[in-house]
DNA sequence: AATATTTCCAACCGCCGAAGG
DNA sequence: TCCTTCGGCGGTTGGAAATAT
């Protein structure tokens, strides 16, 4: 049996909204708030309209200071660095992009951004030489294949499984409120280094075919990512300004989850968060059309599309553009800190680009 | 000018987690 | 602990508008 429906669908207008309804709307909300019942409000206000409905109406576009369209580079920039970073949350992306709304973001970048992004590297495809003015065999053309496809092999992966992401990467992470911090720390300093996290999230010698598995198989209808430091830190909330950060209140009371997570990073992040550099630094060249070479020697074929990988370490300041300079070089300081580093992790990892270019 | 195709975006759908009983 | 309700989210769709043939 199915989920009881939020609304009687029979008696709920669908469809675009009239000017009437915007009005109504509106005004109410603007007058009362939404009554913290959005279900209830369509009823009090006499609009035949399903709650979500409205709420929608409301966020994306009757509330006050949403920009529509005209996205600016700037914009795009953002919207492609987070999406490489974090994937498809778009919320989180909207809420780093004052006046933009989620669906908004969600749009632009499948209708335009996506496209701006595939035919910049098709056409910077088609002009590739390598270092010594040679075509590209097609081997080589294959192998190393666009940014774009890379960039959605690490979507995937993050997606799924991949611990080295937003939510991994101190640097990226938003400000979190004095309090908050001190939790963090005393709850670190009283772990005793076992990782769950980490456990969680990368693959084990044991499970490493069930971890390819999951990443090569298809998102499934509502597909989420079930990861729970996700969920973590949507609970913290991002500022409009640009600048992320935990603002204090009732909403905001720090999960002592938190603290596995941040050791987590402390000890383990910095392959994924390099790759992400070389990524952003590609994806920065391609929005900014720079010409690229993505002709790469043939020695060591197997990683020799990954020339994301050889970019290790000249981009990896390009990573903390959205954060505050010094909370983030004391972070990265750390996050860079390849000593810490298994090596099994970082085989692993390419072990799974690998794969999936081979698919 | 007519028709076909593509692009764009508002809105819907269904799932999930949180909250509360 | 279980169940229900609600808010929120991301994926998808329908159709209007723009563009191509």
């Amino acid at each position: 049996m199915g989920r009881a429906p939020c609304c009687d669908k029979a008696n709920v207008k669908k469809g675009p909204w009239s000017p009437e309804e915007d009005a109504t709307l509106k005004a109410y909300i603007e007058n009362n708030g939404t009554g913290g019942n959005w279900i209830a409000l369509p009823q009090k206000i006499g609009l035949k309209r399903c709650g979500k409905s409205c709420r929608l109406r409301w966020l994306n576009y009757l509330r006050p200071n949403i920009k529509h369209g005209g996205f600016t580079e700037e914009e795009d920039n953002i919207i492609c660095s987070l999406y490489i970073s974090i994937g498809s949350r778009w919320s989180i992306i909207a809420a780093q992009l004052p006046g933009r709304t989620d669906n908004d973001i969600k749009n632009y970048w499948n209708t335009r951004l996506k496209k701006k992004l595939l035919g910049r590297r098709k056409q910077s495809n088609f002009n590739a030489k390598d270092t010594n003015g040679i075509e590209e065999n097609s081997y080589s053309n294959a192998l190393s294949s666009s940014a774009l496809e890379r960039l959605q092999l690490h979507m995937q992966l993050q997606s799924l499984q991949n611990p080295f992401t937003f939510y991994n990467n101190p640097a990226l992470w938003p400000k979190l409120h004095p309090f908050q911090e001190k939790m963090i720390q005393g709850l670190q300093s009283l772990n005793d280094g076992s990782n769950p996290v980490m456990q969680n999230a990368l693959p084990s010698p044991h499970d490493e075919q069930g971890q390819k598995d999951e990443f090569y198989k298809p998102q499934q209808d509502g597909a989420k990512i079930n990861n729970p430091q996700v969920h973590l830190l949507e609970n913290i909330p991002l500022s409009n300004s640009g600048v992320p950060f935990a603002a204090s209140g009732s909403n905001n009371t720090m999960n002592s989850s938190l603290a596995p997570r941040a050791e987590a990073v402390e000890q383990t992040n910095n392959v994924g968060l390099q790759q992400l550099g070389a990524l952003q630094t590609e994806l920065d060249d391609i929005l900014n059309n720079r010409t690229m070479s993505y002709g790469v020697p043939q020695e060591d074929h197997d990683m020799a599309g990954f020339d994301c990988f050889k970019e290790m370490n000249s981009s990896k300041d390009s990573l903390i553009w959205w954060s505050n300079d010094s909370d983030t070089k004391s972070a990265s300081s750390n996050s860079w800190d390849s000593s810490t580093t298994p090596g099994l992790l970082t085989q692993g990892m390419f072990q799974d680009y690998e794969l999936g270019y081979s698919l």
